[in-house]
DNA sequence: ACGCTATGTAAGCACGTGCTTACACTTGGA
DNA sequence: TCCAAGTGTAAGCACGTGCTTACATAGCGT
């Protein structure tokens, strides 16, 4: 009853949505290559074809679940917190995870063809811009994609390959040592939030 | 005569070793995924059909690769340098690399199968076994898992992204920087060598 | 009411992949 | 010399993939 929304049973916006959504697990859980179109289709609950109407190719949806994904945690997060947030997110991304899972996506993707590295660089160089204002060395580029490198490469061991005894240490302790260490590149860094207070 | 060296034109041995180095080449290059059995057959100079029956499988030849050429970093170099001739040799990687680079056939794989997974896994274990013998602390483990992190999240950054300004930056610069934060975690790391005296 | 466009659907094409099979040639021992 | 085992070769199978096409249907403007 009362349909004030049209809720229409043919919605393209809809239909769209629901592809971008499915796209980001899949592509969060399988990376790019293990994620087919079927798959993506068939989470969306929507037929196949209508994924290249509306993107045109699977790479192109892949970049926008990037652009995307990464633009919200990038929004939301003050540069010298930023590191914490990202790395804590990664953290946690066993469980479900609500928000942002597009660093999961493109670490799994890495092998992927050039347009999907050039997806992954963009979200880059969105990161790094942004720790970059967190020092005022002449190096500084330098020293935020060192330091952006790190925090890839911590998911890359934990949820990616399963290293122990990363994959199963407390975030406290990782997020500790961690940002301890990266202080020494990029000064403007907060320090951890201590665990559990209040 | 000279049975020593029989000069076989058909040398089972010989062809399994053109195999497993034409397999590191090209899975250093393209990564386990977009490396395909009959580019590896070519390179090696040798019919596909020899791929399997001398290793089984794709993924099984994959695993060898990663074994060999992981063990002859590790059993040739001291512990306290093993991270900076690691990042070095990845740095170098652009290049015509002499050494090893299972590093970067790993780096390129990630989104593969969970046979790949497990075989990098295999390697990072014996990095982080021995990193860890730099450290006398508590959590000596997982330290060296977020320094070996470090190590790999540098080279997907630098060698397989290309990021910038990161992938065009000078080694010693990248392993002064690197080396000083890491002895955070790792006190028994050695410093690095000074840039090109002599 | 009607027709045109937007939206949804089913089927399949073309291609690359890992892997297998059936066969030919070489080699070495008896 | 001769056969069996070892080694090399060509062809193709079976399958999954991204993507396309030809068609059905809904819904809005007129």
């Amino acid at each position: 009853m009362a349909e004030i929304q049209p809720k229409r049973t043919r919605d393209a916006q809809a239909t769209r949505r629901a592809l971008l959504d499915a796209a980001a697990s899949l592509f969060a859980e399988r990376g790019f290559e293990r994620a087919t179109v079927r798959d993506i289709a068939a989470r969306a609950g929507v037929n196949q074809a209508l994924l290249f109407r509306y993107f045109g190719s699977k790479k192109a949806l892949f970049g926008e679940v990037l652009a995307r994904n990464g633009r919200e945690q990038l929004e939301t997060t003050a540069p010298e917190g930023l590191l914490e947030a990202a790395l804590r997110g990664m953290l946690l991304s066993d469980d479900a995870r609500r928000g942002d899972r597009s660093l999961d996506a493109f670490l799994r993707s890495t092998g992927g063809s050039d347009e999907v590295a050039t997806a992954g660089r963009l979200l880059g160089d969105e990161y790094a811009r942004v720790l970059a204002t967190l020092s005022n060395q002449d190096d500084k580029g330098l020293r935020a994609d060192l330091v952006l490198s790190w925090l890839l490469g911590i998911g890359l061991m934990r949820v990616v390959v399963g290293k122990e005894p990363l994959a199963s240490a407390d975030p406290d302790e990782i997020c500790g040592l961690v940002l301890g260490a990266a202080r020494t590149l990029l000064e403007g860094l907060a320090a951890p939030v201590p665990p559990s207070s209040s």
